[in-house]
DNA sequence: AGCACGCCGACT
DNA sequence: GTCGGCGTGCTC
């Protein structure tokens, strides 16, 4: 007897388990794990599909409650399959459950009701209703009171609306219904959520760089060539007009594309260029729209109504029926990797679905990552670069303040002297400024204000983050040590933790300069969807002389009157212990700076930091990528972090602190004796950064190996190990790769 | 989501 | 006592 383990597609958060059902002898055989069933469901045995996600031939329950499965279900045109095979991938390649995979891929199913849009509809006159509403009080219906009264009040009502606030159940309005009280109304609407303007087409002419990479990719994939191309691009040398065409062309043979890109750079011009080629046929995902318009838009990509969608990481799932080609812009973004389970990147994950479909990757970067500019450089991807600026605007001028030599003057203020003196003449001339400060160093590493020494970890060659009591910890391995009262390498006393935040900056600047107009933005004062446009359209429309911001500030839009950029302490991003932070300071240092001077004035960038001589630091001043890529990745080879070895973060969550680090210590000594020891290495576990969040404690280790595979592996045994445990209430989290260090 | 079960007030 | 509404919990 064969047993079946089957999710039910009832988009239903409560069902989040798998049921088992008996495989009938005449789908023996037949039946594998990924496949669409139709099983009896409930106490009214309703057939509803279901999605087979093991086989097994031992009964989990009691084996006369297990029904048979009815069928298979028809495989449904617009590539359910290709959908179901790329879940199950990311559940075994990123570790997750099936139905969380699944929920990722299959995000519309879950507005499957919404579909229905249902509404409540008032049918009778006011008399009756109030007469109605009399009669329930006296009988004391309470529920069918509520409903009632809502229902004076308003002509129409959400669905869901009423079955969730109002707490009324569906057969009170059934019931409500039937005595003619009211009217289910469920109405479908299709319709484009973006308005676009006038269908223009603009034959813009391409640079020979341009044509260049157009002819070559094509070439190879009208030769059937599928594969993953990186564009090396500098900011302004027309990657978006690359896009466009490439993304025209295989629609014109008969295709369809995916653009991703970061959410905060989905600003309105990128869009208007794809307007602008394909009308109507293009389709934009974002965070505001809703369940029913996200659902309208995967019902139009299956349907063959569209031809290119644009949107964020969750975009990739849109089930075209014949995708050709993924494009991913600004392929470094942290934001590609998802933070809840599955943790998924999307570049990776665009690979895998590309190899699925037949389809081609192009990740475009001004900085690309590491790791895609280590998988070209081993000839895994194809390479193009796009050098030479288009609007012919001139990169700013760079100058660096070494702020050791601040102190050493004498000047303790956040800005140096030479900044202040560009500030002043900025104000004066009428020009706009934007100061940038990175605010990942707020949580405090540690460092010498004499001479830049920062603080590391002996084992670990990350720094060691200052908590409460001067301790100093290490987040990868766990090891702690007293805050020194001296500089360990000059012997001075300005040995501290780093605080400053946006709120102090603005304060400063308004001392320094009385009667300043300054606009803040982080994450405090963007806490609506709107904030963050209107504080940008503000400062664009000159309502602000400077720009005070975290990293927000570095992407978006073009500021044509800002002349002068300032980074305050460009090393703080640098102290973060995080195998990343050089590439991280690097790609925001790089962007910063492209900021000064889009327009006519030729702009200055003031990059203040204690390390000057650091290879991020320096790098970026110089506008040079290969030259930070080549120290990088020497750095990522001595150290041995990914990409040239890869990581797996086990992370234990737990209402109760001793139960999750006893689990975590458990699953870390299961496989530090695991017989393949020797190809990998435990580090931990130890208290993650932020050791409390929500009452949940958090522990953490890590395992590193050469291979993915061989983590994939681990995590398999972690996860057979922790099916074997008797259930408890901590939840265990994979991360590969990781991105966020907790 | 849908359905059954058990509780509780109302009414012949 | 019984009827019917209402909340709760389960569905292999």
């Amino acid at each position: 007897m064969q047993f079946a383990d089957v999710i039910v597609d009832i988009s239903l958060d409560k069902l989040d388990k798998s049921f088992q059902y008996k495989v009938p002898e005449r789908l023996e055989g037949q039946l594998t794990p990924g496949m669409c069933v139709m099983i009896p469901f409930g106490t009214g045995n309703r057939q509803v599909k279901g999605y087979c996600i093991g086989l097994g031939d031992e009964a989990k329950v009691a084996p006369e409650k297990l029904k048979e499965i009815s069928g298979i279900a028809m495989r449904e045109a617009g590539g359910e399959d290709v959908s179901i095979a790329l879940a199950a991938w990311i559940r075994e390649n990123y570790g997750s459950t099936m139905i969380q995979a699944l929920k990722t891929v299959l995000p519309m199913r879950k507005s499957v009701q919404k579909l229905l849009r249902r509404t409540i509809e008032r049918t009778a006159s006011r008399e009756e209703l109030l007469s109605m509403l009399g009669e329930s009080q006296r009988k004391r219906q309470v529920a069918k009171a509520r409903l009632l009264e809502e229902l004076l009040s308003e002509e129409r009502i959400p669905y869901e609306w009423v079955t969730g606030k109002l707490n009324v159940s569906a057969q009170t309005i059934t019931s409500l219904e039937r005595a003619g009280a009211l009217r289910i109304v469920s109405a479908e609407s299709f319709r484009n959520p973006v308005k676009f303007g006038e269908e223009k087409r603009d034959d813009k002419s391409l640079s020979t760089e341009q044509a260049k990479i157009l002819d070559d990719i094509f070439a190879e994939y009208d030769q059937g060539v599928r594969k993953t191309y990186l564009l090396h691009g500098i900011t302004g040398s027309g990657k978006t007009e690359v896009y466009v065409r490439l993304a025209d062309g295989v629609v014109s043979r008969g295709r369809q594309v995916i653009v991703l890109i970061p959410e905060i750079a989905l600003t309105y011009q990128t869009l208007l260029r794809f307007y602008r080629h394909f009308g109507d046929r293009v389709s934009v995902m974002n965070s505001t729209l809703s369940a029913g318009e996200k659902y309208d838009q995967c019902q139009r990509a299956k349907n063959g109504e569209i031809d290119v969608i644009i949107g964020p990481r969750s975009a990739l799932f849109t089930p075209f029926p014949n995708l050709g080609l993924i494009i991913m812009d600004e392929e470094h973004e942290a934001s590609y990797k998802s933070e809840s389970s599955p943790k998924y990147h999307a570049r990776e994950t665009a690979e895998k679905l590309a190899e699925l479909t037949g389809a081609s990757v192009v990740l475009g970067s001004a900085t690309p990552s590491v790791e895609a500019y280590y998988n070209a450089t081993q000839g895994k991807y194809g390479m193009f670069r796009l050098t030479q600026r288009l609007t012919g605007g001139m990169l700013p001028k760079v100058e660096v303040v070494d702020l050791r030599e601040e102190l050493k003057a004498g000047n303790r203020s956040i800005f140096s002297r030479r900044l202040q003196e560009l500030l002043a003449d900025r104000l004066e001339k009428g020009q706009q400024s934007m100061l940038f400060l990175n605010r990942r160093g707020y949580a405090g590493f540690v460092s010498c204000r004499s001479c830049g020494y920062v603080m590391k970890c002996p084992h670990c060659d990350v720094s060691l983050s200052e908590h409460y009591g001067g301790k100093m910890i290490c987040h990868y391995c766990g090891y702690r040590t007293q805050k020194p009262t001296v500089c360990p390498s000059c012997g001075s006393k300005y040995i501290l933790g780093f605080k400053a935040g946006t709120q102090q900056i603005e304060e400063k600047l308004k001392e320094l300069f009385p009667g300043i107009r300054t606009l803040r933005m982080d994450r405090d004062t963007t806490t609506t969807k709107d904030s963050y446009e209107q504080i940008l359209g503000a400062f664009a429309s000159q309502e602000a002389d400077v720009l005070v911001g975290t990293q927000m500030i570095v992407k978006g839009h073009d500021f044509p009157n800002v002349t002068l950029v300032g980074v305050l302490a460009a090393d703080l991003s640098l102290g973060v212990s995080d195998y990343r932070a050089g590439e991280r300071t690097f790609q925001l240092l790089t962007q910063a700076v492209g900021r000064a001077g889009r327009g006519a004035e030729p702009g200055v960038a003031v990059i203040q930091t204690y390390q000057p001589e650091h290879y991020a630091v320096a790098h970026s001043v110089a506008q040079d990528y290969e030259g930070f890529y080549e120290e990088e990745i020497l750095y990522r080879q001595l150290g041995g972090y990914p990409p040239v070895m890869h990581l797996l973060a086990v992370q234990v969550f737990a209402t109760e602190e001793a139960s999750g680090r006893k689990l975590a210590e458990f699953l870390a000594a299961d496989v530090k004796k695991r017989p393949d020891h020797e190809e990998f290495a435990v580090l931990g576990p130890g208290a993650a950064q932020i050791g409390k969040v929500n009452d949940v404690y958090r522990s953490v280790f890590y395992v590193k190996a050469s291979s993915y595979q061989k983590l994939v592996e681990v995590k398999d045994a972690l996860e057979t190990a922790l099916a074997a445990l008797p259930p408890t209430k901590n939840i265990v989290q994979f991360d590969f790769d990781p991105m966020n260090f907790l």
